[in-house]
DNA sequence: ATATTGATTATTGTATACAATATACTTATA
DNA sequence: TATAAGTATATTGTATACAATAATCAATAT
């Protein structure tokens, strides 16, 4: 279970437990919950830095299925079976059903009527387009946030690319890397008060970064050099809007190059 | 019902006949079905120019939501009750369900755990947002299409923007005008070769299409002069690559200016 | 009065059961 | 043997029933 998450046996906050306690004696006593923000309207007292949200069954199963899209445990193509999921995960079929509509929106999974779904699996030209998309949102996003930056923001920038750099040469390329380049960029776009263009960007390097991942291992390494994100960063200190952008379109294009190329690749074995 | 749909009340074709027989005395001899690619895999016979697949509750409650949105019979901010939309399309609640989740994927609801639905309302900076993403993707599109618009296309085109031209002159300005808008546009884009994108903007262009139709009832007309349409199209018969693109952009920018005016005197109004 | 608690109700979330469809398999028939 | 037709099975789609949460209202205590 990812996040914050803590199992409550009883009660725990004022009003919540009072919810929690309700039904106690029908129900089982351990609920699933989640540290973020807890919104009853009438508990303003409950609003905290620590206040407590619980999932649906529906969103665990989604992020359980999302987990296992993005790490590569389903492989593309693959079918994804309502019956058999809903048992691994000791859940109904309706959560499943659900968990799975939301991936679809996500782009992760395609869903047929009467077929059932399916892990996506992008073909050479889907992902031309994808990291096209990309560059050109992304590149909009930088252009709106390189000014606003902060030095704070910046040097965060720079941790993480130390973090990323440190991830890459110990070797535990699998998971962590992608999840840092992500942050890398994203803090790059922070400032761009742009929240649907950030969305839009997040879904999509989400779902691509599954092929990132597999054209490392496949490749052997890691493709793009890492003094490329130095050069970026450094644009963005120097607030030259036009050569970042610019700048990031390249490098976004050329980490597309590699991953295009292995695609048809395999493509053409298939 | 939209689209082609027919009722059938008995098997027409081969096997699709035996398949809607099949617990014929069960169940009700009716069922809607919709004409397009019927593909029941080992029944070639069946696939031709006019074949058969039938929708599922959940596509046709979506449909019929996503109607009473666009068409504004329920308003911004309004909360969608399961239930009641279920008795009202004679259906239970968990198509009902799967159609919000579909339409929150489109943009236009949104659905918060154990609070339920509502339509989005987007405030001016959203829109602001959105038709800036739709100018950037939109010139991305006719950049990689102009080239290869045909003259058929190209007249095609002109033959849609008449048609918009009288709807505009004719007073219904209501549905028919959105409609024939967008599908100027799109025949625009459609040799881009990108249809990611091309369903990126089209999911933009419904979604923002609520706001450009109160606009236009609430400003009391069509803000975009039909020139424009007319000097875009003008611009791509000439191969005008750079202009074009220019062009299209100034023109969904300065769609946005009006609507994103009366939002914001709307939103100083609550 | 106000803040807290308990009870009630409306609404959403999910399990279960069954209906409908797609596919695989078997049989019939030319 | 190939093609069509019938049967069985796997899987998805949906209705119903119930569980859980949120919102409302009444009661209590401070």
């Amino acid at each position: 279970m990812a996040f914050n998450t803590v199992i409550l046996a009883e009660p725990v906050f004022y009003r919540l437990g009072y919810y929690h306690a309700q039904y106690k004696d029908k129900t089982g006593p351990a609920c699933i919950f989640d540290l973020a923000t807890y919104n009853v309207s009438h508990c303003k007292f409950l609003i905290n830095p620590m206040a407590i949200v619980h999932k649906t069954r529906t969103q665990l199963v989604a992020e359980a299925i999302r987990d296992k899209i993005l790490s590569g445990e389903i492989k593309a193509g693959e079918p994804l079976r309502q019956a058999a999921l809903a048992e691994e995960l000791n859940v109904s079929r309706i959560p499943v059903r659900e968990a799975l509509l939301q991936l679809e929106a996500e782009g992760l999974v395609n869903f047929e009527a009467h077929k059932g779904a399916t892990v996506t699996s992008l073909s050479a030209d889907q992902i031309d387009e994808i990291f096209d998309l990309r560059a050109l949102l992304e590149a909009e996003l930088l252009r709106h946030s390189v000014t606003y930056l902060t030095n704070r923001d910046l040097l965060e920038a720079e941790a993480i690319l130390a973090d990323l750099e440190e991830a890459i040469s110990a070797g535990d390329s699998q998971l962590a890397t992608g999840k840092l380049n992500a942050e890398f960029h994203d803090k790059l776009y922070s400032r761009a008060n742009r929240p649907q263009t950030r969305e839009l960007v997040a879904v999509y390097s989400k779902n691509s970064e599954r092929y990132v991942r597999m054209h490392i291992l496949l490749a052997g390494g890691i493709n793009t050099a890492p003094e490329e994100h130095r050069k970026l960063l450094q644009l963005c200190r120097d607030k030259e809007i036009d050569s970042a952008c610019e700048y990031l379109k390249h490098h976004i294009l050329s980490a597309k190059k590699g991953i295009k190329a292995l695609l048809l690749k395999l493509e053409e074995g298939a």
